[in-house]
DNA sequence: CGTCCATTTGACCAAGCTCAACCGCCGTGG
DNA sequence: CCACGGCGGTTGAGCTTGGTCAAATGGACG
């Protein structure tokens, strides 16, 4: 089996950031993947309400997870980077509960739910592992709810650029104060809870007091350290406790 | 050993409501805890940024896990009722991730993090059944943060509410349509993005329009369907997807 | 070159916040 | 037994953040 495609699965990268993965265990997460699934930018992977029993780790691009309400609105729940895993609520319901939309071109890896039981059986520190990064989504969670609810605009767009930043960072440790913004300022406040108006405001009042440079979708940030003081923006997902592994 | 007790060990309760566990699954459970510790209306059972290895299951009384921003400002992120799971990021880090404050009197009993590894190894459908739960949670989540983000302050109330009552059935089928509420203003405020001058108003709308009655803390909704119809509730926890245990 | 979509900007509006006062209840201590 | 203090709830007046509506700009692409 050829070790650069192996390195190369997305879900075996992103493990192998927490624990050093034994062969065996590499060999069990690439088994969980057989297919490949491109989609275009904008197009949707999963529609809230369908059917859906597999999950996707993602390859290359960006995705969004969403939900729209009654009136209209809509709500962005989560913004995808290479290595995470969409769409995990199919593990406890069959009908898919928001929607996956591609913020750019993207590849995913589709895992069927039925192939979890076999890694459960018999991969237990792997099984433990994705029990400690959904609990680690789940405080990420956490932060984005107190950013929502207790926060005005200015510190939440500051939180949300902190939180692309540093997650790219940890495939791109090169430029560590710039990124490539992907999302319409649209993305953003609904990401946000705000409008599109207010958010267009807000990143030009940002501009003009030096906090960030953009030129069209690259957004350089000179002082990192004064962002993350205004916004409270803490970063997680670095690293995870796994003293408890089996 | 005793039958009562087992079947009175509220994480044995919790997941015999998913699955039908087998004995060897129920005295594994009951392994987990030993201790039981019980804390006054209005303590601290784990505080911010301390450390901790247990995670806590609740089996009596409410409480709730909030944290305090820079400015003074408290997001409450979780209301607990008897059965859940409290603390689990100890699972991802060492230190504490959000302060867990008694919000009645209440009983927890300490899960330290180390007896999962032996869960996980011995007995992987628990494990994946732990796993779902969390994924659960996840989706609980996006649900506050839609909440939070795109809706008013009356149809947050009215989630909020929704999600005790349905949470509460779950152990009392009696009374389907009313609950005690024992959180203050303040703390529906702190859970809800609000003040509680606001939420003290929007209540008395809603007592005014006839959404809900009121007699201190006891709170009856005459007509369910119209607050999940105003909120856009959706009710998640009751069941979920086991198909693909081992 | 026209169309579409994202961005930008202005004028006005309102949901919810701030500040402040007051009430009612309950526990405590004189 | 009553006075007091504290906490939670209630209500009012005025203000601010962010929303709404609308129109103009500008780039990308067929």
């Amino acid at each position: 089996m050829d070790v650069q495609l192996e390195t190369a699965h997305p879900l075996v990268a992103r493990l192998d950031r927490y624990v050093a993965l034994t062969q065996a265990e590499r060999l069990a997460l690439r088994a969980l993947t057989t297919d490949r699934v491109t989609i275009k930018s904008g197009r949707t992977l999963v529609v809230e309400a369908r059917q859906s029993d597999s999950m996707f780790v993602l390859r290359t691009g960006w995705l969004h997870t969403s939900t729209v309400l009654k009136g209209g609105a809509r709500q962005i729940l989560r913004i995808h980077q290479p290595g995470d895993l969409v769409n995990t609520s199919c593990l406890a319901w069959s009908r898919v509960v928001a929607t996956v939309t591609a913020v750019t071109a993207a590849e995913v890896w589709p895992v069927p739910r039925a192939r979890l039981t076999g890694l459960f059986i018999r991969h237990q520190r792997l099984a433990a592992l994705l029990y400690g990064l959904s609990i680690a989504e789940n405080v990420a969670f956490c932060d984005r709810l107190k950013s929502l609810g207790r926060t005005d605009a200015e510190a939440r767009l500051a939180a949300l650029l902190l939180d692309l930043l540093f997650r790219q960072r940890i495939t791109a440790p090169d430029k560590p104060d710039e990124l490539e913004l992907f999302l319409t300022q649209s993305d953003m406040a609904d990401a946000l809870g705000l409008t599109k108006v207010h958010v267009n405001r807000v990143l030009k009042k940002m501009t003009d007091e030096g906090l960030i440079e953009r030129t069209g979708r690259h957004v350089r940030i000179p002082d990192v350290g004064k962002l993350i003081d205004l916004s409270g923006f803490v970063d997680r997902h670095t690293e995870v406790c796994t003293d408890w592994l089996p």
